[in-house]
DNA sequence: ACAAACCGGAGGAACCACCTCCGTTAGGGG
DNA sequence: CCCCTAACGGAGGTGGTTCCTCCGGTTTGT
């Protein structure tokens, strides 16, 4: 789905270079992981990511010595992504659309990502990566906070803590009901939203409509588990 | 933690009775699945279910063909408890708290129950009496958000598949957060209702106090999976 | 054309959950 | 009180999964 430009075939300065087939199958499956994992999520196989690539396991870890490596060459832009995120929102003039579209971006990349949501949420893999993120997050989180109230636009019993919780809720909807309908976080997002305003007039229009009853069933069916 | 008196000892009439060393086993491992179930989840082993109850893996499956006997036969009353719940909910006369009444008693059957909680988002065991269970709330919860709706009390974009995604991200918070602090689930839904007024005045106050850094800190440290 | 680098994927090792089997224990009818 | 039998415990079989290794064969590039 993302088909981002791998920029990672710099030669660590010293090293031979790949063979060329080396290298190709490299991108291959740095491709095919970022696919499998934003899919899956990271209790996807190796072997279902060397399928995916079309290679064997053992191209796969003769290139990376093991799963979390793979992993963690992967995500660690994407979590630094995370806090770019954070602080462009705090960029914005308007305090309250700041801390609303953090928000939104926030639980937008989670929901998109498997691998990142659990990442994130879990601390499976690369846990000293997350922790990093997450401390210099938190700042940046307590100032969009402490703004939006302080223009008097976001309730005050409101905390920075928050933030991480709701992000979460949101997450856990994705995945779960991402497979039949990717994008109903957002419904919940928007009547936690209306929930955040000290007070309010007319309920903000949502923008995405309920599930339906059959999709309900699938989603229940669906979940094997 | 729930310590109810298990009136499961009837004899199917015809049958000889159990042996008196039999049906207390019976009677422990009953109470000691409760505990384990609803505490850990359905992912609990029968081994530990056995540890629990003080006795042999071999005396359960002797007594509980399966592991999905075990579960049946504990969790049918618990799933008739909850639409009980939506209509006795249904019969409250305002209609508002009506609804409010039966988003927050679900919510906390959830809450306080991994077992249930998992029995009821994902299909496992005994889906038809889970089918069957949430065919007969369906109606119920209907007229709970309509009548909120014509009352005025309801913003009207909301739907009755709603409620059973609330009741999912509640409850997967609250498996989350669970371990941490039980109920800051209640905060949450807090903000959430304040979102389903068609309009208010000042906001609501919350019944939990936001988690502290620190244990959003042990949260993510907790989770190992 | 030859050596070094690389490939594929079968399969080993470790783990885990569910369940079975059988030598031993203990209830309770006679 | 004795003995038959129901019941017990828990070691271990079975099947499934995931991570990773190994080696016979292939490709590359000099």
């Amino acid at each position: 789905m993302t088909a981002q430009a791998q920029e990672t075939s710099h030669v660590p300065a010293g090293e031979r270079p790949l063979r060329r087939d080396a290298e190709r199958n490299r991108q291959r499956i740095l491709a095919a992981a970022a696919q499998v994992f934003t899919e899956r999520g990271l209790d996807a196989t190796l072997d279902e990511v060397a399928r995916a690539a079309g290679v064997g396991v053992g191209t796969v870890y003769r290139r990376f010595p093991d799963k979390e490596a793979l992993v963690t060459a992967l995500f660690r832009e994407r979590i630094d992504n995370l806090v770019t995120v954070a602080e462009d929102a705090c960029a914005a003039a308007d305090p309250w659309q700041a801390f609303v579209s953090y928000l939104e971006h926030a639980a937008a990349a989670m929901a998109g990502d498997t691998g990142l949501r659990q990442l994130m949420m879990f601390g499976t893999y690369d846990r000293d990566q997350v922790c990093y993120a997450r401390d210099r997050m938190g700042p940046v989180i307590s100032r969009l906070v402490q703004r939006a109230q302080a223009s008097g636009d976001l309730r005050g019993d409101f905390e920075a803590t928050d933030v991480k919780m709701i992000a979460f809720m949101l997450a856990s909807l994705a995945e779960y009901a991402g497979a039949v309908s990717p994008d109903v976080w957002r419904r919940y997002l928007a009547l936690l939203i209306d929930g955040l305003r000290p007070s309010r007039g007319a309920a903000s229009p949502l923008p995405v409509p309920a599930p339906t009853v059959r999709q309900l069933g699938e989603l229940m069916r669906g979940q094997q588990r």
